[in-house]
DNA sequence: AGCACGCCGACT
DNA sequence: GTCGGCGTGCTC
């Protein structure tokens, strides 16, 4: 009898990627290998390749098999949670095994496989004589450093050619020491800052280059990111002023982690819960106690005070020796939110979010791991924590889009939450003021628990709202982005000396530049997108690729020079508001402006402490911020999103819109909001008007009914994309040729509808082509054994190289 | 994805 | 006669 390892391999793709079977050495028998990472030689050449060990099993010899090179991992980094999670994520988002490991691992465990060399220092080797020439520079170079070096680092550094086998040779004959070694690739704590030499510019300069001088003499060192924002450059164009010797490049490390000192802010502070918070929290407590596995919605109205249920819920799950998860959206926009999870379980507290640096993620990663953090808080990627006796999973603002991840696996953090909690038998938790329409769904139909908070918490009301016709402003005149009553309002507001928040809901709107002449409407060259202006750098961008090019007026098409922007983006609302009180202090909030997370932070506490009068910006002004003293909201343009095609616009507006209301009035003060709008007649913004959430959800369920749109249906959304446009429509119409055949043979018992592949919304990005086709289906096991295969086949035939394709069921947006 | 095996055109 | 083009098939 044997031993066999299952093993997933590394840098596998989608059709072939399976568990592999290598036998287990005998002096590795003794181990739990599973969820430890192996090396082992893969293919004809037996290049080696990392692996995961899936599974174990003692088998009959059979035919010989290849054998475990080595364990990389002193204990296993997949429990079997971690392991079952793997292959469940496999099958429901038709991803490689490693794509879903890599989900479950920090960033900085990475290994990477290298090899390094260092001298020998044996007393016979001091003697190079026999040794050639580029024998003895090789050697020379390594004597002069104490530490291996890496092999391509050596060839590198001597100019000597990537195969060439000098080092193993002179290993051979004893002059190096040859180390196998696996390094984590830590990323940098640093980022890259350029500053200019004295001296000035040593030679001629292209336009390029001069423009990074120019900004760079004026505002003195800047981060690399920073300096090719302004001057519309790549970081190649920086890295060539380095190499002349014109700047030159050095690291600087970035902010420091907030958190340090968490264990000296802890204090216990005494939670009083309202009539209805306390009846919400005994329901889900006895719930937890039940230990089944169940979900409860939370559906408050905004200002309810959902967060003190939540303490609540965690003191008491955390008194039970339970770990705890609670994600919240965005977490760099409630610092508050932080603060207050360390205040009151200080060390045992770990965060995950984008702003830490990989090493600080991995250091939270090994605090959860190893028992010393049992709650973890973050964003999306927190759901797997390496808890490993969950109690309470808390999904905050469960309807927001960033929980749906829009790269392989295409995961959803709801579903990933549900399959820890029926695992553990733990509690899940989804809270909203808005939830998602699914979400509700369940809930009125007795699969989730229902639990509403419909007053606000302490004394606050809802805040009286107002729609204005933005129509009727343009018709008497007024043509900027203030309508006469928000100004009145600001004008009062500031007055009073409150403080006032204004949305300006960006997304998929286009300050879009536009020739008055001739109609010409510039265009980014990779992408079918229009650019968007950019007032902070004076330059055209586009969102999608990144691309940028500084701001004509002469028309490229027909060169009158009549070449304008138009249209309220962030910056340009900004300006005009500033016009109109040139005395208001005005933070502005942008995702797009190179801003880091410590930055949000002191802005956000900046504000709190009322040293500014009014924040302006996108999405983020609406979420999640509580400030006592904002009595005024005003949203410029309600419409952008709801007139998208995709079936959540309007679940997305209501929620926006209700959110940003909800930001109003939170203190002693009543508070009031100014919804301007185009089409003020819109169901959607009276509703959101009126916080009423469940005449919406009633609308909305009977559309999405009608029009066969979850939950009553799936969505699976097949991309098609590649550098060929005719390719990858081609390529489309193959899959729904195999699609069509398998409904008429082995799978006609499925109940699907199939609609044409056409073009994506913006159908070329980055120089790439994408075609989408969408499915109306049942989620099942079934349906995904036809996809699987219908995946394969497709990889495999011949015709579609060239083209790559993706699933994401129930996408966030369709594309 | 890589990598090797295999079968036809430009060369010593 | 060989070197090497990239079409096809496999990875425990």
């Amino acid at each position: 009898m044997v031993t066999v390892a299952k093993v997933a391999v590394k840098n596998t793709v989608y059709h072939f990627d399976k568990p592999f079977d290598y036998l287990v050495p005998d002096q590795l028998l003794g181990r739990n290998l599973i969820g430890c990472r192996v090396k082992v030689p893969f293919g004809t050449a037996n290049t080696e390749r990392i692996g995961m060990v899936m599974a174990c099993e003692t088998v009959e010899p059979t035919a010989p098999i290849k054998s475990i090179a080595a364990v990389l991992d002193k204990a296993p980094l997949l429990s079997d949670e971690g392991i079952a999670l793997v292959s469940w994520m496999k099958q429901r988002y038709f991803c490689t095994y490693f794509d879903a490991i890599g989900l479950l691992l920090p960033t900085g465990i990475n290994l990477k496989l290298t090899v390094r060399f260092s001298f020998h220092a044996t007393p016979g080797n001091c003697d190079l004589g026999a040794l050639t020439a580029e024998e003895k520079k090789v050697v020379a170079y390594l004597m002069g450093r104490k530490k291996a070096q890496d092999k391509e680092a050596i060839l590198k550094a001597l100019a000597l050619p990537e195969q060439s086998l000098i080092l193993e040779e002179l290993a051979q004959k004893g002059y190096l020491k040859r180390q196998n070694t696996t390094v984590r690739q830590i990323g940098d704590a640093t980022q890259r800052m350029a500053r200019l030499k004295e001296e000035g510019p040593v030679c001629k300069l292209t336009v390029k280059q001069q423009a990074v001088y120019d900004l760079l003499s004026e505002s003195g060192p800047a981060s690399v990111k920073e300096v090719c924002y302004f001057s519309g450059t790549t970081p190649a164009v920086v890295n060539t002023l380095a190499a002349k010797g014109v700047l030159e490049l050095y690291e600087e490390e970035i902010d420091r982690n907030p958190y340090v000192n968490a264990e000296s802010l802890r204090q216990e502070q005494k939670i009083v819960l309202s009539q209805e918070q306390q009846t919400a929290f005994d329901r889900m407590y006895s719930l937890y106690r039940e230990r089944a596995g169940a979900v409860s919605l939370l559906y408050g109205v905004t200002g309810s005070g959902k967060t003190s249920v939540f303490l609540r819920l965690i003191d008491q799950v955390q008194a039970e020796g339970d770990g705890v998860i609670v994600m919240v959206p965005e977490i760099s926009l409630t610092p508050q939110m932080v603060f207050l999870f360390h205040c009151r379980y200080g060390k045992n507290v770990a965060v995950f979010h984008s702003g830490l640096t990989l090493a600080e993620r991995l250091d939270e990663w090994k605090r959860v791991r190893r028992g010393e953090a049992t709650i973890a808080v973050g964003t999306r990627s927190a759901v797997f924590a390496p808890l490993d006796n969950i109690g309470l999973i808390i999904m905050d603002e469960e309807q927001e889009g960033t929980y749906k991840s829009e790269s392989a696996p295409r995961y959803h953090a709801r579903d990933i939450a549900k399959f820890r909690c029926s695992y553990h038998k733990a509690l899940l938790v989804l809270a909203s003021a808005t939830p998602s329409v699914e979400s509700f769904y369940n809930a009125l139909h007795n699969k989730y628990q229902l639990n509403r908070l419909s007053t606000r918490y302490g004394q606050a009301e809802l805040p009286d709202v107002k729609i204005v016709d933005m129509n009727n402003e343009v018709e008497t005149g007024n043509t900027t982005a203030v309508s006469r009553t928000l100004y009145q309002a600001l004008h009062e507001n500031l007055a009073a000396r409150r403080q006032s928040i204004i949305l300006l809901n960006r997304r998929g709107y286009h300050t879009f530049v536009s020739c008055r002449s001739c109609g010409y409407v510039v265009t980014c060259p990779n992408c079918s997108i229009s650019m968007t202006y950019h007032a902070a750098n004076k330059r055209l961008m586009c969102h999608y690729c990144g691309y940028s090019a500084p701001f004509q007026t002469e028309c490229p098409q027909c060169h009158s020079n009549k070449v304008k922007y138009a249209g309220a983006g962030t910056q340009r609302a900004e300006e005009q508001i500033q016009e109109l009180f040139p005395a208001a202090r005005i933070l502005r909030l942008d995702a797009d402006t190179t801003m880091s997370k410590t930055d949000y932070e002191t802005k956000l506490g900046a504000f709190s402490r009322k040293e500014y009068d009014l924040m302006i910006g996108t999405q983020m002004v609406a979420k999640g911020l509580d400030f006592e003293n904002v009595t005024l909201v005003g949203v410029l343009s309600a419409d952008q999103e709801l007139y998208s095609d995709d079936y959540r616009s309007y679940e997305r507006t209501f929620s926006l819109l209700t959110q940003v209301v909800g930001r109003s009035g939170r203190g002693r003060y009543k508070g009031t909001a100014i919804i301007q709008t185009f089409t003020p007649e819109n169901a959607i913004i009276h509703l959101a008007a009126q916080q009423n959430y469940d005449h919406f959800y009633e609308n909305e369920i009977l559309l999405r009914q009608t029009m066969l749109y979850p939950p009553f249906s799936d969505i699976c959304l097949v991309g098609f994309v590649g550098v060929s446009a005719s390719k990858v429509e081609k390529g489309a119409h193959v899959f729904l040729a195999a699609l069509a055949a398998a409904m008429k043979g082995t799978f006609s018992d499925q109940p699907l509808r199939v609609l044409q592949p056409t073009q994506a919304s913006v159908f070329k990005v980055n120089q790439k082509y994408r075609y989408k086709l969408i499915i109306k289906c049942r989620n099942s096991v079934r349906f995904r054994s036809m996809v699987d295969q219908l995946l394969k086949n497709f990889l495999a035939d011949r015709r579609n190289t060239g083209v790559s394709i993706f699933i994401d069921m129930n996408p966030d947006m369709i594309m």
